[in-house]
DNA sequence: GACGATCTCGAACGGTGTGCGAGTGCTTTG
DNA sequence: CAAAGCACTCGCACACCGTTCGAGATCGTC
């Protein structure tokens, strides 16, 4: 270069220990993270997330073995948003209420993990974690011991099967580009159509768009995990 | 033709109705179904989908709009396999019950359900009818009239996310190519390191894999159908 | 200055879903 | 019997995909 003895300044005043600018696998998880969050799991592309990171596309493969490699660690990702409250903070009841609505809104805000998270194993740190802290907090309640895990996995195979049907329809609404309220009564004229000989369905289908989406989709989370928590509170040893 | 008399009386004698022998939705919907069953949704193209009906692969396209409007149809196609008992014949709880197990057996069946499933509207026929037989069972069960699609997409959910976790594992094991014990085992050892500092997640992984894989598929669902019902028990007006 | 390690990346391979338009066989009409 | 029109098939091509390979650039170290 013309100005060596700056660029030698500028060099040394930066981390010399850092090498030359370059790519890392957090920064690419973050970006990965970015695209899937706001265009969903078919918006993601090798090439374009490369794009997004002023690279080119097979220099992530040096950092990332795969694709799905890639995947996976942004699925540990989110199993590490999650709260599991201490149990003896507020008590075990409490405590799986909070760490359901706590999923759920990790769920909610990375709304492409229904289509991904049942294809592999979690078995990241993040999910370790998460599973041993579940453990605690189910463990304090006093079941008898080879129920903990039924109790746990049972309340998690709720949430997660009700907010993947929830993410589902929300992510209906966020497609058609309409406002939510309008697609709520598009829909609502639609199914009527569609349940012409299912008086059932079509009462349900007005019940259930008499309230906004928002409302209706908590409110039948909420009806279904007390449920769960009612019937899994019965074998608790008082 | 040279031999034209013949050739019309071979046609005439055929069907007459039915012109030449031709592919049909129907065709391509069972082959499509039997690829996506014995391979999996990653398996399921379509120039193979075509090869198998010995046709060419743009072919399918006269028939149906698009691949993606192809698995809707297979999708409707597992929601008619399922049974909704009447409530007169063995009461709610009973019809509950088989209704859980008649889901789970066909997702079973169809274990590339869950990758779909959540990616689109269940508004076909089949998913029609399934939801009106199944809002006459709950609603005979007694509930609070704005419950009973509460109840009824409560047990959906839950049986829906239970054995879509129930089907990676599943998957897993027969992808392996072991037979199902010793990949059981393999999982244990390595699970075993891999949570080698949560004591908890330890001794959850030994519980689970002291049994054989069905078996404790088996009973993890029923304990958390049970615990459901018995929550949702508490709501019905005696 | 040379060497080895680290890192980037263009070209290419074998796949994918699908639009287009030409072609083929059958039925119906003139 | 010919001609027209419909129902259906399908090869080609396009734009994209994940990934491999191997050549090159850039670095710290001797």
């Amino acid at each position: 270069m013309l100005d060596r003895v700056n660029d030698w300044i500028w060099t040394r005043d930066r981390k010399p220990a850092s090498a030359r600018e370059t790519l890392s696998r957090e920064q690419i998880a973050t970006a990965a993270m970015a695209i899937l969050d706001t265009e969903g799991l078919a918006g993601l592309s090798m090439r374009k997330l490369a794009a997004k990171l002023g690279s080119g596309a097979t220099s992530l493969y040096w950092h990332v073995p795969t694709k799905d490699d890639l995947i996976d660690l942004l699925i540990d990702e989110v199993w590490g948003e999650i709260d599991v409250p201490d149990p003896d903070l507020a008590g075990w009841r409490a405590g799986a209420l909070l760490f359901g609505h706590s999923l759920r809104a990790a769920v909610l805000r990375h709304p492409w993990l229904p289509e991904v998270m049942y294809t592999r194993p979690s078995i990241g740190p993040n999910a370790m974690a998460l599973g041993e802290r579940g453990l605690v907090l189910f463990g304090a309640a006093g079941f008898p011991e080879h129920e903990v895990d039924l109790a746990m996995s049972s309340v998690m195979s709720y949430v997660l099967g009700t907010v993947s049907a929830e993410v589902a329809t929300r992510e209906m609404a966020r497609k058609s580009g309409r406002p939510e309220d309008a697609w709520v009564e598009d829909l609502r004229k639609q199914a009527e159509t569609v349940a012409e000989n299912y008086p059932g369905m079509q009462k349900s289908v007005r019940r259930r768009t008499a309230v906004t989406l928002d409302e209706g989709l908590t409110t039948n989370f909420v009806f279904g995990l007390d449920a769960l928590l009612d019937g899994l509170e019965t074998h608790v040893k008082k």
